[in-house]
DNA sequence: CGCCGAGTTGAACTGAATCAAGAAACGTGG
DNA sequence: CCACGTTTCTTGATTCAGTTCAACTCGGCG
């Protein structure tokens, strides 16, 4: 069984077996090298990519700065949601950080998932308000928390994620300098 | 018409008017006093509301600190989107900051819709998405901009609101203390 | 080896918070 | 409709969290 079948029944509960294999293989295997890019800003997105293995970084430039929006490791959904439901030109990048495994499916094909399994449309409400929460939650951070909490709070949640890519990446992500990131990460690890 | 029914319409383009109609009648007018409280926090929300006139203020209270996370005018609905949708205890409360008359709807009528409109998986995820859009640019205005540029931005968008409520709730949702929304606003006056 | 990106550390600086006080606007009861 | 108390908004002085700038270390990789 692959990671997205367990993605998709951990977090949508029971679907029949036949449906969930629909959709299933409806996403095509795709690898993606490390440096190389998933999606750039200006495009349209038109795809989404389910992460089986590697990592990805979404981030926008401003002022030949990068900021980083997400990070997808392992077991995460990597898109433009934005672009990918409105067919709009995308503000973001996706890139791999490293040598990454996906499976994507096409807008095309993504809308033919609804008239194959009719609990489909159940399904990805519960994704999109899945995803509207973890926005709701950094939002609230953000207006009453101090970076030092932001960094505790995301630590706990994501602890994996410290060994595995640049930090200034998540310090970006954060909304922190990697100079107060590292500072205060010095502090947690005494 | 009624503003619900134009909200409908212009965000969701052409609806057969019979669906309009269907959807329009599974929401009942209620008005709410200034001060009182559509939701309140640890309870489950369990409506949605669209506010046909007044205004709303969706907070959290933290060490005796109120944070605003959403005002919301004539046009917009005030929901506790995650607690509605997966029926858990809300983090917000909501409260009426001047007399407001909302067209609500409940849960169960809700789960209904689907079933008379068989469009209505389709506009309610473009309702999803457009919801999470406006996070995903608030996250992004916390990671790249000062508090001036988020109340430039703000205040580009959202002129009426500035004559309506008080100052220093538009400032809290902005990220940023009264006296330094104070301050900004004075710079941007002269 | 030497280079380059990642991470750390220190010092100076600054945007925004805090604290405090006063002015203006508001709404509520008489 | 006025008076009074409360809330909102402003302004100034001070403090502080976090940024900026700069220098240095370390580890990996060509």
């Amino acid at each position: 069984m692959t990671e997205l079948e367990q993605y998709i029944k951990s977090y949508f509960g029971i679907v029949a077996i036949d449906d969930l294999k629909t959709i299933v293989t409806l996403f095509k295997t795709t690898t993606i090298k490390r440096g190389e890019f998933l999606l750039k800003s200006g495009k349209y997105c038109n795809k989404l990519s389910f992460v089986q293995s590697g990592l990805l970084r979404m981030f926008a430039t401003i002022d030949d700065k990068e900021v980083t929006q997400w990070i997808s490791t392992n077991g995460y959904f990597a898109t433009d949601l934005s672009s990918f439901i409105f067919e709009k030109p995308s503000r973001w990048t996706i890139q791999a950080l490293v040598d990454t495994e996906l499976y994507s499916i096409t807008k095309e094909d993504y809308k033919k998932i609804g008239n194959f399994v009719p609990k489909w449309n159940e399904l990805e409400k519960l994704f999109l308000v899945r995803c509207f929460t973890i926005l709701e939650d950094r939002v609230f951070s953000h207006l009453s928390m101090t970076a030092e909490e932001r960094y505790n709070l995301f630590f706990e949640n994501n602890k994996e994620l410290f060994n595995q890519v640049p930090l200034h990446y998540i310090a970006s992500m954060l909304g922190m300098t990697p100079e107060t990131f590292s500072r205060i990460r010095k502090k947690q690890l005494l």
